[in-house]
DNA sequence: TATGAATGAGGGTTCATTCAT
DNA sequence: TATGAATGAACCCTCATTCAT
C-alpha cells in the first residue's frame, strides 16, 4: 500500500495531493459516465484536463488509481453512513438507518456510488478473476449481517431468518439502485428508500400484535 | 431479426447450428470465468477451438454475438420457470415460485447465468450507453411488479407498499447470487431461496389472519 | 487468356454463359454505385444473389473478373462507337462522331461506363503497379491520335498542333464526364458532347475564312 | 478544424511538426506509387519509417491523415499558380497561365499531385460515397468557368461556347497529365503544357481580329 | 514534476481464397 | 456445378505503459 507515499518516496505536498484529488474526480465522472470499460486513461486524463502520463506518474498505473478511488469511495460513505446508524439504538432503527443513509448518500453522490458500483462489478486482474468485487462486497454484507445477527440476539429481530441471505438482499437492494439513479435523474430517492427500510424491517422483526388484538392468532410457525 | 438465418440469408444448416451451438457455450463460459470485459473474440475463439473469424462468419460481429447470447439465455430462463410460477394460484405461491425457480435455474445453469448478468450489466454502445442492462432489467422488474400489484388489488398482499420498490429489491436479491455462485459453488441455493422468498412473502402479505378463520389453511409448510 | 474455356477446360455451356453475364452485370452496378476499393466480392455476390464461392468458380478469381469485365466493357462501347465514326468522311465528322458516339454510348450505359473508369483507375497488380490503366489508356489515346494524325496529312485539320497532346486531351474531357454522370443523373449529355466536339473541331480544324472576308488576318502563329 | 492542434489539444511542438512533415512526405510517396487503395498505414509507416501507432497518435486517424495531406497539396498548388495567373490582364493570358502553371507545377511536384488525384479519386466514406472528388473537382472546374465567363463578358471570348463544358475540358486535360507523368517521367511537361494552352486559347477566342486595327497589340508572345 | 512522443500488444472486422461436400 | 464453411492475412484503431526531456 503506498497510498500515502508521493512517487518519489516522500509523503505527500500539498500540490501532489490537489494533483490527485484532481485525478481522481475526473475518474469518477468518467467511469459514472460511460462505465468502467470506456473509461480509458486517455478519457480519464482529458475530463481532468492533463495527460495520460500524469495519472501515471501520479498513481503509479491504472490499476493503482482504481484501487484508490474505491479505497476512498468506500470510505467516503462510512463516514457519512456511520453517524447516522450509530444514533440509533433498536435494531429497527439502525436497519432503517443503514438501509436510508446509505441511499441519502447516493442521492447526493450519484456520480460516485455509479463509479464504485462499476469498479466493483468489472475491475478484473490480469487473469481474469475480479479483484475488488469479492472483498469488496463481502465486508459490506458482513456489516449487515452482524447487525442483523445481534438483534436477533436481543429478541427484537426474529430468530427464524438466515441473516446472511438477509443482509445479501439488503445489499443487493441497495446497490441495484445505483445504475437506476444515473438514468433516471428524478427518481424519489427519499420515498425509495423509506420503503425499502419498512419492507425489510417488517421481515426482520417480530409480529407487533396490535394493542387491542382480542383473538392473537399466530402466522407462519 | 435476423436470428433464424445464416450469412447467406438462408435457414440453417446443421453444421451451422451446431458451430453456433459450440461457440456460444465458449462465449458463455468465457465470459463466466473471465467476465465480460476480458471475453475478447480471440479468446471466446480459442475456447471454442476455432479462430476469430469463424465468429464473424457465423454470426456477423460480436454485438451479434452477444444479443442472441442474450436472447437465448432469456429465453431459456422464462421456459424454466414460467410453468413453475403459473402452476400457483396464491400471490404467495407465485412470489415463491418465482424466486425459487429464479434461483433453480441459476444453480443448475451458474455459467449462463454469471455470463447473462455480465453481459446485462456491462455490454455498452460505443458511446458508453448501456445496450442491454436497461430494458432487460425493466422487463423483468416490470413482470414481478404486475404480479404484485395484482395480489395488492385482491387483498392478498398488503396495500401500503411500493411494488415498484419491491419488484426491484426481489430482481436485485435474486440477481446478486448470481456471482456469488461462481465464487462459491458450495453455495446451499436451495436454502437460500427458500429464505429469500419466506422473506419477501412475508414483507408482502397481510399479517392479519382472518379473525374467526373456521377452516384453517395452512399457507407454506 | 482463358476467356473462352469453362473451368473444366471446354468450351462454355448456356449455364455457364448465363452465370458469368448475371455475374459481370452484378459486378458492373456495384463498381459503379460504391468504386472499385468498395467492390469486394461479398458484396458483387450479394448483387447477383449467389454466393462469393460462385464467382471464384466460374471467374477463378477476383483478378481474372475484373480483366474479362473490362474487356467486355471496352468491346461493348467499341461496338457502338465505330459503325458511328466510320460513317464519316472528314476529320471533322469522325472527330465529331467519336466524341459524341461516345458520350452518347456514356449516357445509354452509365453504369458499365462508371465500372470502365473505376476499374481503369484503381485496378492494381499486386506490387501496387496500374494493371490495366496504362496500356488501355494508351490504346483509347492512339485511336484518336491517329485519327487527328491523318487529318492533318489530308490538310484538314491544322499541322501546328501536336495529335498526341490533342489526344489525350479529347480522351480526358471524355472520360470525366462519367464520373459526373452518376452523380447528376440530369446531364444534359447531348448538349455537352456536341460542345465538347465543336470545341475541339474548332481546335484542330484550320480557320474558316468568312466568305466575303474583306481582310484576312492570321491570328497566332 | 483542428489541424493547428496537437493530440493534446495545445499547438505543435517543433518535434511535432517535423514528425507530421515526414509522414505525410511518406504517405505522398506511398499512395503516388501504390495508388490509393494499396496506401495502407503500415505500408505508410514502413516509408516513414515508424509504426502505425506513430500515424495515429500524430493524426488521430487515417482519415485526418488524408484529409490534411490534401488540404495542404490544394494549397501549395494554389500558392505556386495564383500569383503566375494574376499577373495576367488578357482571358487568354490567364488562361495559358493557368494551364502552364498548373502543369508546371505538377512537373516539379509529381508525388504531390499524383498523391492528390488518388486521393480526390479513390477517397470514399464508409458507405461508397466520395469524400473529396466531388467538393474539389467542382471547386476546381468552378475557378475556370467562372473566368471563361467574365472573358466572354468582355468579348474577348466567342459567346457561343458552354463555359461549364469548356471548363471541366480544361481540368480533365491537366488532369490526365498526372498519372502519365509519374509513368513516363521523360515527357516534357513545357511541351504539352504550351500545346495545350494554345488548343484551348484558339477554341475559346474569336476569330476575328478587329478589322482595321490601328495599334496592333499582340496578344501571346 | 510534468509532458510529448513513441511503442507494442490486442481489439473487432473485412477480405480473397481454399476446400470438402 | 455449386455452396457452405473455414482460413489467415491485412486492415484501422485503442490502449496502458515507457522514456527522454
Amino acid at each position: 500500500m503506498r497510498s500515502k507515499t508521493s512517487p518519489g518516496g516522500q509523503s505527500r505536498t500539498f500540490t501532489e495531493t490537489a494533483r490527485r484529488a484532481q485525478i481522481m474526480a475526473a475518474a469518477i465522472d468518467t467511469i459514472a459516465e460511460l462505465g468502467y470499460g470506456q473509461a480509458s486513461l486517455a478519457r480519464i486524463a482529458e475530463a481532468a484536463g492533463t495527460s495520460k502520463g500524469v495519472i501515471i506518474y501520479h498513481f503509479g498505473g491504472k490499476d493503482e488509481l482504481i484501487r484508490e478511488l474505491l479505497q476512498e469511495l468506500i470510505a467516503r460513505a462510512g463516514a457519512y453512513m456511520r453517524p447516522r446508524i450509530e444514533a440509533e439504538q433498536t435494531g429497527a432503527g439502525m436497519l432503517r438507518a443503514f438501509i436510508e443513509s446509505n441511499l441519502a448518500f447516493m442521492a447526493e453522490n450519484r456520480n460516485h456510488v455509479a463509479a464504485t458500483v462499476e469498479i466493483a462489478l468489472n475491475a478484473r486482474a490480469a487473469d481474469g478473476s475480479p479483484v475488488f468485487g469479492q472483498r469488496f462486497n463481502e465486508a459490506a454484507v458482513g456489516a449487515v449481517r452482524e447487525m442483523l445477527i445481534h438483534f436477533q440476539g436481543t429478541g427484537e429481530f426474529r430468530a427464524d431468518f438466515d441473516p446472511q441471505v438477509m443482509a445479501m438482499a439488503v445489499r443487493a437492494a441497495i446497490d441495484t439502485v445505483g445504475p437506476r439513479l444515473i438514468r433516471d435523474p428524478g427518481l424519489d430517492v427519499t420515498h425509495h428508500a423509506r420503503e425499502l427500510a419498512s419492507m425489510f424491517v417488517r421481515a426482520a422483526r417480530k409480529e407487533e400484535i396490535p394493542p387491542a388484538a382480542p383473538h392473537p392468532h399466530q402466522e407462519e410457525s
